[in-house]
DNA sequence: CCACATAACTAAACCGATTTAGTTTAACTT
DNA sequence: AAGTTAAACTAAATCGGTTTAGTTATGTGG
């Protein structure tokens, strides 16, 4: 049980008759190096432990221009992909003494921007975003200014900044290659509209799988959706895709919640999959191996990204004590699955 | 671009050859009430607005003794029932002018305990809790304290609180009797160690389920797992069900993840789902429809659970404006798929 | 025995807002 | 012309900490 009445520094000054300094530097261990003596080093921590006294973090905040927050925007926090990320930098940025604030920018660059504003006025250190990218002169002020942040997912290619994402490229050229070994020809693809570098590069990744099988680019078979409404548009996208004369014989998502509502389309339209339409993701769900069939995905190390981004935030926040690599473009990987046509 | 060069009261008020006052009533909409000319304040407002004034959280939440920040509590932001939660609450919570700190427990009640007076420490103004429901001390400090809170999710059924659920008793119950109506009548039950009242409910339900279908209810097709280490428990738990003298016709999982796991194990052992064993899950994963076979769940109000909850919390904060009941129990729906045999 | 160092403290400024309790000036009564 | 009132402001305290620049008392060396 903890005592709800709150002590404050002040308090715990006037009973002990000690200075509130004497208090503070003490709570804050640094009662050794400014000689207090370990006496009244004592009779200070045993009085707050037992009236459980925890500093208000706004006044500490206030006076010292730190918070030891650090912020996370992302688009979409119901996002399986982002409430990982959010959990894992949680966890990260707890082990190394930071509260993570979070809030979603829902995929808009005006509020994203808010959302950086808004950050920084609550005074957190740091920033690690996942950018709609689209906010080049927020990121530029940011770097102007020397205020510590990392992109993760997103990144600006023509901004130099600290960033780790995963090799979307090779990441979509390694899945598309392996539809082509297993002898699909007419590969679909469908995507969000490509604002994002990420799937730019995801659709590059595809295009050059198909170059390097000297099989033809056809921009029919490329299908984009718009963020907003894609589970409607969805709907055409792949009726064009399967019937004549596209007549695709696999499709590539570049992002699993296309995956899944694509699937439901297919399986509505009675299409067998893999045997009649092989099937990719790039990113999964978590069922995506108990899915009918299983889907082959292009699994991204959420875990490393958000663990490296923690680390050269607060690196970069305490100083960079450390020389860190801070931008890291990470492999993803291919677990491949029954959805493909393959075992 | 906004200019990061920050801007203070201070200096507006030196600028523009003001006192801090005025600057600081008429940004807060305060200046008609305490007469500040028309003229003043619109030189005022100009000003901030040209140099993109936005207030320190900080030192206004210290002064003022407010945050206009709530606390979201819940045990994991990556389980996709509660990043859903989290989606909405900040969203609904942003609408009625709060922004939202969350954190995860980690099922863990010192954590837990922890996490709330950091959050009183950062000045929230209030709480939403997913608790471990094993914190009754600290829930009824906060009672005392007239605090602003509200369970989610699992509340305390000793203490009078304001509370949001779900009411998994008939949620279970009438899973399971769609089960029994089907014409199983061997049906195991794969769950949680009942720390929780939402577990115990869910397990009441089904057992009243067999009881007005004059079943024996046998101990040994429950099956409780820990929280922990039930990935590794559930193969055990698995196939001690489905052998004999077992041998269930079908199981009931009472929680999402649960389903998934047990699927992959009956997958592993080559059950035909639902031939062999029908299965039906309470809540779902997004994917649940796609799964082969796709499963019968039951569905949780998430949006409604977190809108409610928010509007009791505002409400509350903001000194009980409006009469609204406090304590709300939501009903599911029965989403019938075919993991339970039929269509 | 005086000068100086060191140990053990503390007063007060400060962080950037909000807010209370005024003050000043002009206009209006009577 | 004195008294009252209202309009239009402001000085200074305050929130709860941190930190700088001291002060006081004791001990040490020459």
């Amino acid at each position: 049980m903890f005592d709800m009445k709150k002590v404050f520094l002040k308090d715990i000054a006037k009973k002990l008759n000690v200075s509130k300094t004497a208090v503070s530097l003490v709570l804050n261990n640094k009662g050794d190096e400014n000689k207090i003596s370990q006496e009244t080093q004592k009779k200070i921590i045993d009085y707050a432990k037992k009236h459980n006294y925890v500093p208000n973090q706004l006044a500490r905040g206030l006076s010292r221009g730190k918070s030891e927050t650090i912020g996370l925007i992302i688009p979409n926090i119901s996002d399986s992909f982002y409430s990982k990320i959010a959990g894992y930098v949680e966890l990260k940025a707890k082990s190394l003494g930071y509260t993570v604030l979070f809030s979603s920018s829902s995929e808009d660059p005006k509020k994203e921007s808010e959302l950086i504003r808004s950050m920084l006025n609550r005074q957190v250190e740091g920033l690690i975003i996942a950018s709609t990218q689209q906010n080049l002169k927020e990121i530029e002020s940011l770097k102007e200014d020397k205020f510590p942040f990392v992109l993760i997912d997103r990144h600006y290619p023509e901004s130099e900044t600290n960033y780790v994402i995963v090799d979307n490229y090779n990441g979509s050229k390694t899945v598309t290659e392996h539809l082509l070994k297993l002898g699909r020809r007419k590969i679909g693809f469908i995507t969000l509209k490509p604002g994002l570098e990420a799937i730019r590069q995801r659709m590059l990744g595809y295009e050059n799988a198909l170059k390097d099988f000297d099989i033809e680019f056809k921009k029919e078979l490329i299908k984009e959706l718009s963020p907003e409404n894609y589970e409607d548009e969805i709907k055409l996208a792949v009726s064009e895709l399967i019937k004549f004369p596209n007549s695709v014989d696999s499709i590539v998502f570049s992002t699993h919640y296309l995956t899944s509502v694509g699937l439901r389309e297919l399986k509505r339209f009675n299409v067998k999959v893999p045997q009649e339409v092989a099937i990719v993701s790039f990113d999964e769900l978590s069922a995506f191996d108990l899915v009918d069939p299983p889907i082959t995905s292009v699994i991204q190390p959420v875990k490393d990204i958000s663990n490296i981004a923690v680390e050269i935030l607060i690196n970069e926040i305490e100083g960079m004590k450390e020389n860190i690599d801070n931008t890291r473009i990470l492999d993803s990987k291919l677990e491949i699955r029954k959805s493909c046509g393959t075992f």
